[in-house]
DNA sequence: TGTACATCAGTGAACGCGCGTTCACTGATGTAC
DNA sequence: TGTACATCAGTGAACGCGCGTTCACTGATGTAC
């Protein structure tokens, strides 16, 4: 049944696994909830093989925080890179797209957000920063934005990647990405109406 | 030089130093930061002494919950009870100002409202609805929003509520509350005017 | 193609450590008379 | 006020457990000739 793996294809599908079920362990319980003999159980390992793919368990942590941090920014990649006037429609339903694909990553990234004191935080909050500075050109391009002030779009962009990583968050959750693309819409019309009218 | 004390004073005394302690060790690590012999260290007293105040560490951690809890319901009390037609001005510093005075309580509840697997996320979620339906009402009743539909309404509250809590967490995090409060007020000029502009 | 050797992912026993919690104790504080 | 007893916050030794990590090993896969 199975085919035949050369040694390198059978050491990336472990590791992946691994890599697999520390995304599933981080977005349950955080950071601190990644234990080598659980992850080796769900990769089918025994503990110790771990080490054959790691150096050590934080190594696994900046790893995933890395992950979420480039999954982020292929979000934003997406985008930026569709021409809309109207964000609030187009943005919502492409961010619960990408968000089914892989959904703990968006968890993981929350995660990392909040335990501000774990080794990982910088590398995720540099990530929204980037973030919200890149989406901050595409709305201040925006007709409807064409007459604000620079801080006010500043402040717009701000608000806007708040509510798109706790909608990624929702979508993650499992609810109806429907209902959750309406409300982060409704938000996002909120948020960029004010804009408009400052 | 130390006053006397009741055997009950002195109690309380213990106990509050540990509460303190926990508080401390949540907002920098997380709920699952708690260690028994950690916070008895910092309360001056020995391991097996903490359980002569607490059954367990997870009565602790639901204790610091309802703790974070009642000063989010308290704030709310705070900024409804004073008549205002312009949140955006006044909200941020009165949020600050009691962000200032237990600093660490708001990460409790920032750590308790990702950590949606701990045992205490439901009491912290809870109240944040509670938060944002009050704060609903009191939206509902400017007068810039007397036109606004009650969806709308909603929506606002909930993005108020989601930049309040964030405001509250710069502030604990020690940076000047007086340019928190000016972006914090700037983010709530432009979500008010855009649910008045809907 | 066949053989001899090298590599290395996965194994299993073991380590030292910090964890939450128990238990019998001590001695200062509180209470009854 | 003085004495005899009760209470109980804090003590210190000890428990069983799960943790991250090490190490020498095995045997299938890969390579050189």
């Amino acid at each position: 049944m199975t085919a035949p793996r050369s040694r390198a294809e059978q050491k990336r599908h472990t590791r992946a696994l691994i890599v697999d079920a520390g995304r599933r362990t981080v977005a349950s319980r955080g950071f601190s909830g990644l234990v080598v003999r659980e992850l080796a159980r769900e990769a089918g390992i025994v503990p110790t093989a771990f080490y054959r793919h790691f150096d050590s368990v934080e190594e696994l942590a900046t790893e995933l925080a890395g992950a979420a941090a480039d999954a982020l920014a292929a979000l934003v990649d997406t985008l930026v890179s569709i021409p809309t006037q109207d964000p609030a429609s187009d943005w919502p339903r492409q961010a619960s797209t990408q968000a089914a694909e892989n959904p703990q990553t968006w968890s993981v990234l929350a995660r990392g957000l909040v335990d501000t004191a774990g080794p990982d935080h910088r590398v995720l909050s540099a990530a929204v920063d980037t973030a919200r500075r890149r989406l901050g050109i595409t709305l201040g391009r925006l007709e409807s934005l064409s007459g604000a002030d620079g801080a006010v779009v500043d402040v717009t962009a701000d608000l806007v990647v708040v509510v798109l990583v706790r909608h990624l968050m929702d979508v993650a959750a499992g609810q109806d990405a429907r209902t959750l693309d309406g409300e982060c819409a409704a938000r996002l019309r909120v948020v960029l109406a004010g804009a408009a009218a400052q």
